[in-house]
DNA sequence: TATTGTTATACTCTATAACTATA
DNA sequence: TATAGTTATAGAGTATAACAATA
């Protein structure tokens, strides 16, 4: 799961995941000019990047944002991680099941109200969270590698200007 | 399928679909400062207008991505379409099963090499094409509605330092 | 009667493997 | 023996609905 500090994680590892609009035999036609499609392409190869991360460890990245998620949020209801991560309830419950299994996390029900639950990490949680963001920020780094520090920002920025 | 003209497609009809970063009762932590996620939440995003636009004809994003393909490319072999979009060879399969039950494209056997198939679009596949196009730069046009110009052709610069 | 979380179930998507037919 | 395409099958992921406990 750890990545060795001699090869260094680079985003050509999964270049072969995504299809390339530009060398083919085929014209990609509309699709070349539409933001959607560079979205989505960008994707693709950001998600390789974190299965190359988690390697065969079960981890995927909707679980190792759950995992963020709960860190973050000690004591957080699961309805609330649900909606965070825009899951139905069922999927919450299974990637926390994913992470109580693990002992990572602990649900603790709540005193307040005896129908739901507090996620919180256990100390296991607490190293591997660690560890996790780690690897996620390797991956992150290797997706945008070859963009400059202005262009980088210049790209959240571009990017929050759709999503927020 | 037709979007009306008085009622714009507008990028704030599927905010919901999307979890929102900045107001919730949750903080995203490190989430909030990744590149990878930021990408995501635009990718739904970029989903959930274009599953707006084709309603409940069945036509999936992927689905279209086939026809403009075809389009664009008379007479290519499926093992081609299937590579072109990062599909196994049954994917595509199903996806050419799809235009072609509903008489947009036709499979011709390659006189060269009978085992293989030319794929063309049939005269209602054309019109097809052409509807799909429309809708499908309805879905990008809002998606992309906050930026100018400038920002959008920065935007799409820096997408393509990714994944090209 | 409404809500939290779980369980049961079904559906979609995709891939791998096995098969047919050509080469 | 290898390749193009199809069919069969299975797995992952997700959602909806039904359920239990609590409010």
């Amino acid at each position: 799961m750890q990545i060795d500090g001699e090869d260094r994680l680079s985003i050509d590892d999964v270049r072969g995941r995504a299809p390339k609009m530009s060398d083919g035999p085929l014209d990609y036609g509309l699709l070349n000019d539409r933001t959607g499609f560079a979205i989505k392409l960008a994707w693709i190869l950001g998600y390789s990047l974190l299965q190359k991360v988690f390697g065969d460890s079960g981890i995927t990245p909707l679980r190792a944002s759950m995992l963020e998620l709960i860190a973050t949020n000690p004591g957080a209801q699961q309805t609330q991680l649900a909606n965070a991560l825009g899951l139905s309830r069922p999927a919450a419950t299974l990637a926390i099941d994913f992470w109580e299994a693990r002992d990572c996390v602990e649900r603790r029900i709540a005193p307040d109200d005896r129908r739901s639950f507090g996620i919180f990490l256990t100390a296991a949680g607490h190293e591997r969270v660690t560890e996790l963001r780690a690897l996620i920020k390797q991956a992150d780094d290797a997706l945008v590698a070859d963009l400059t520090a202005e262009e980088l920002a210049e790209l959240r920025r571009l990017l929050a200007k759709i999503h927020r």
